[in-house]
DNA sequence: GTCTATAAGTAGATAGAC
DNA sequence: GTCTATCTACTTATAGAC
C-alpha cells in the first residue's frame, strides 16, 4: 500500500490503478480512495476533481510512452536496429502493464482533445526524421522501400493488438492450442521482428 | 430517427449508437432515449435494465464479427485469397463504423465473461483447420512458413489498430505529412496485403 | 404501448471537527 | 493533513395515469 510514500504519491499510484482498469466513466473515487488505503475526502483535498486526478493520470502516461519512443526513434542505429528496440520496449512495458493499451486507445477515443497538448510537439517530431531515414536506407538498398506511415502501422498494430485483444485471444489459444497466451506473448519479439525483416528485404 | 420501424428496433438501434460511442459504463439510458425519440420508461419497458440493453447489443456486434470471419476461413480459397478477403472486409467494416474495434477491445476487457459463450463453439474452431491450411500451403512451397498463431496476430493487428487508434494517427497523419487520415485508410487494402504477401513470399 | 412523475440508490464534492 | 457527516446532482428503475 506504498505506506512509505507521500499521501498525494499513494493517491496518484492508486488512481494510475483504478483509471488503467476501469477507465475514467467506470472509476469511482471511492474506489480509488480504497486502493490508497486512504478517505475519498483526501482525494478532493489534493486533486480538486475527479476530471483533474485523472488528467494528470493521463498526461504522466501518455508523457511516459513519447520518451521512449522518442529516444529509440533519434539514436543513431539504422532503420533495422531501431525497429528491434521499440519491439524490445513494447512488448516489456505491455507485458508488465497489459491494461495499458486499451486504456490510452479508449481514453484518446473518447475525448481526443486530451491528445492535442503533446503530439504537435512531441510524437509527430520524431516521425519526420526517422521516415526520412528509411528512405535513405531503401535508396541504399538496404531495406525494401515501403511507405513508412503504413509501415509504422503495421509495426504498431503488430506489437499493440495482442495487448488489447488479450482476453479474447486468451481464450482462443487455448482451445486451439491448448495453449497459453503468456507463452504466446514470450515468442512475440522474435515473431515480430521475424515478419518484418522479411517484409523489409528487398 | 426511423420513424417506419418499430419502438423496439428503433431503441434497439439507438442504444448500439450510442453504447459505440461512450461504452457500457459511459452511456446514459437518457441520451438513448433521446436518439431513440422516445422516453427513458420505454428503454425499461422493452429492456427491462441498462445491462439486459447493453448484452443484447454486445452479443449483436460479436456475432456480426465472427459471422464474415468464419465464412471466409470456411470458404475453399487459398490462404493468400482467405486473407486478401479478410482484408477487404475489415476494411470496408471498419471504415464505415470506426467505433467498433475500440468498443469491442475495452468492453471484452472490462467484462471478459461476456466472450466464454460463443468463443468456444464458433470462432476458436474456425482457426484449427486454416491453420492446417496454413502448414500444408508451406509444406507445398505456396508460403513460408509461419507460426499461424503469430501470423493471426500481426494481420489482426495490422488491420484494426489504426481504427482504435484513428485520433492519434490523425493527428501524426496531419502533422508529419499534412495528409487526411482518411487519404491514408483508403491505401490501407493495398499497404497491407503487400506487406503480408512480401513476409510469406518463401 | 407510451407518457409523466417519482422513488431509490449512487457518485462527486464540500463543511467542519480534530 | 485527515477524518466523519452531509449536500447536491445525477442515474437507473418503477408506479401509475392515459
Amino acid at each position: 500500500m506504498d505506506k512509505d510514500k507521500s499521501t498525494e504519491q499513494r493517491i496518484f499510484n492508486a488512481a494510475r490503478t483504478v483509471f488503467m482498469h476501469k477507465g475514467l466513466a467506470g472509476a469511482r473515487m471511492q474506489e480509488i480512495a480504497d486502493e490508497a488505503g486512504i478517505n475519498k475526502a483526501l482525494l478532493h483535498y489534493y486533486f480538486r476533481s475527479k476530471e483533474k486526478l485523472f488528467e494528470g493520470i493521463f498526461q504522466e502516461v501518455i508523457q511516459q510512452i513519447t520518451k521512449g519512443f522518442g529516444e529509440i526513434l533519434r539514436s543513431d542505429l539504422d532503420v533495422k536496429g531501431k525497429i528491434r528496440l521499440l519491439i524490445e520496449m513494447y512488448v516489456d512495458n505491455l507485458s508488465a502493464n497489459r491494461y495499458l493499451p486499451i486504456f490510452v486507445l479508449n481514453e484518446m477515443n473518447q475525448n481526443p482533445e486530451r491528445l492535442e497538448g503533446f503530439i504537435s510537439q512531441g510524437v509527430a517530431g520524431y516521425f519526420t526524421p526517422f521516415f526520412m531515414q528509411m528512405e535513405e536506407e531503401a535508396r541504399q538498398g538496404k531495406i525494401r522501400r515501403v511507405h513508412p506511415m503504413h509501415f509504422m502501422l503495421n509495426l504498431l498494430g503488430m506489437l499493440i493488438f495482442p495487448f488489447a485483444a488479450y482476453p479474447l485471444l486468451s481464450l482462443i489459444a487455448k482451445n486451439t492450442f491448448g495453449n497459453d497466451m503468456n507463452d504466446i506473448l514470450m515468442e512475440r519479439k522474435e515473431a515480430i521482428y521475424d515478419f518484418v525483416e522479411n517484409a523489409l528485404t528487398p
